[in-house]
DNA sequence: TTGTAGGCGTTATCAC
DNA sequence: GTGATAACGCCTACAA
């Protein structure tokens, strides 16, 4: 068996409530005391039990997060963030994917409950109003950090998706385009996804473009999708003159479509994605696309949510994370030349 | 408070052993008895107290994962097989990265060690040794996924470096280049970097290619070290005709700076990479590789834990997955028309 | 300032 | 088949 309280106290010579005041810091013990069990602790190296400590206190310092295709470069970022910041918080991660599927997150989601999780980061967008409810009914802390969550009762940290998509589509329209088809998401996509649908739809309505539906394919954030869903696009609309994807992989897909195809990018067709991911300054074009930190989103989830683990308070638990256009190689005003600089507009906070 | 086992009992009207027993599938419990319990448990919406369970049986169902680097599309890879294997088999995940520094890992193996986790997988590369050592004092079940651990008494699933690294330099010897640059991992990484090292020497010596320290450049498998390293390797070596970097995102970044100097892929320099990601078919030229599976990595990985949780039987505790040389546009045979073609050559495993 | 004792929610060992 | 009861290792009144 391991080593435990008890055996420190009697290495220690003092019972069992100092050696666990000491280690919980309780100020009340005296000095010489302290150093004494500290130094049994060390010889006998002991661990505290941590179940037997959850059992008693009924906290954790656990945090669940329950995400799907965390896989794709952005959101990877999005997890690296969240455990750089839990970690920072004295927080230890038990991570689940749901691959999208209900039962799943609603599987994860009790296992985290009977582990006494003080905490949950939600990053799952198919059926998010189904966890809530759970979630609610458990009277578990929880951020969601993948969208906007109009439910009041609910926090979330979020780029802000529909300016963004908005911003593109505008940059687009001000460099002369018209004739533009769209990459979205997924349709079981309800979060991310549909923001940046809106987003372009208010950009295409100021601009005074009709809002086609047929020009909007279904991809689903792969590479490989944007790759045929460019396909779907030359061959239906041959006359477009943008493409924007909702993600970046997605516009990556497209650009090397285009170029099997021998269509010049961006003399023939300007290509913009979503999300930033450092790929994109390394593919040929460079990609334009919005930026947004998925790491600097983790982070601002993780210190929502432990404040409202902690029952601070919050000003406002809907948080935008900034975004940016970043201009690149891969768009051109329409009859123009290309220019290769990279350019910094909007930077939004 | 929560629902415990006292509550379904008292509904059930049975004792608290019998719902332990229902709970457990015991089968000394009369049908009938069950369905009470059952019917209580629905009801209740009963939950177990994952901590008292593991304080009572020392066991956790909990895996631990320590990482570094986790955000490259490789390891994002193999985190996501060991998740849904790890499911597959029952235990939930607690994931931590430790930024490739020591007193991270030792930290995390302290907690994961109080959290009472039935094992650990390691893709960590540089401190492994320190931390073999804590590992096995811990008595933790381990399994190694990030490289070849000869210490016998470990078990590690990774694919064959060496042998990968040799295929690939072979394939370039006898397209006919002999003057080779390579870009290495950072000198810091034990394993995977080391190994290929080791499989390059081995192609080297064999095609009678001397072997030249200075042609190897040091990077970090970003594809911003790449472009560097490129730029480091076109101004000392300038004759070069083929650059392999240690991983795909590097090779990526050099693709970039060949381009930038109008150097032309594969017509002046052939350029290959390791891994296999995704993005090695959408980049242009598409990446000549390596390819291996990091969710299958992940995968064999659990299998292996699980068994060495279960006491079963192993037959061989070092595990190789697959790899495969996988030709693309990237690389041609010296003074000749570049072939387009996908070709999969040498598949192992 | 330190020690004693009860209990957190399970499981396991006994009896019945 | 079922039911008491004693641990598991820790925290926390309360007592000293």
């Amino acid at each position: 068996m391991d080593v435990t309280m008890k055996d420190v106290a009697k290495l220690a010579g003092v019972s069992l409530s100092t050696v666990s005041r000491v280690l919980n810091d309780s100020s009340l013990v005296r000095e010489e005391t302290a150093i004494k069990v500290q130094k049994a602790v060390e010889k006998l190296d002991y661990q505290i039990n941590d179940s037997a400590r959850i059992l008693r206190t009924n906290t954790s310092n656990l945090i669940g997060v329950i995400g799907a295709g965390m896989e794709r470069p952005f959101l990877a970022n999005l997890l690296k963030g969240i455990e750089a910041e839990a970690r920072e918080r004295g927080y230890a991660l038990i991570y689940g994917d749901s691959d999208g599927e209900f039962e799943k997150e609603q599987n994860y989601l009790n296992i985290m409950k009977q582990k006494k999780i003080d905490g949950i980061i939600l990053i799952t967008t198919n059926y998010y109003n189904d966890l809530l409810s759970i979630v609610k009914n458990y009277q578990i802390p929880v951020v969601f950090a993948s969208g906007y969550i109009s439910d009041p009762e609910i926090s979330c940290v979020t780029a802000d998706n529909v300016a963004g998509a908005y911003d593109i589509v505008e940059y687009l329209c001000q460099a002369g385009h018209r004739d533009i088809a769209f990459i979205k998401g997924p349709d079981l996509d309800l979060l991310a996804s549909q923001e940046r649908l809106r987003g372009v739809k208010l950009a295409l309505r100021l601009s005074d473009i009709e809002y086609d539906p047929s020009r909007f394919i279904e991809g689903d954030f792969t590479f490989e999708s944007g790759y045929s869903a460019a396909k779907k696009i030359i061959n239906k609309f041959p006359d477009v003159t943008a493409i924007f994807a909702f993600n970046d992989e997605m516009a990556v897909g497209v650009i090397r479509y285009l170029k099997e195809q021998n269509i010049k990018v961006p003399e023939d067709i300007s290509v913009v994605g979503f999300d930033g991911i450092e790929l994109g300054k390394y593919i040929d074009p460079a990609l334009t696309t919005i930026k947004q930190s998925g790491y600097q989103l983790g982070l601002k989830s993780i210190e929502m949510l432990n404040k409202i683990i902690n029952q601070e308070k919050i000003e406002d638990n809907k948080v935008f994370i900034p975004h940016e256009l970043v201009v690149r190689e891969s768009t051109n005003k329409l009859n123009e030349l290309t220019t290769n600089k990279e350019v910094v507009k909007n930077n939004r906070g």
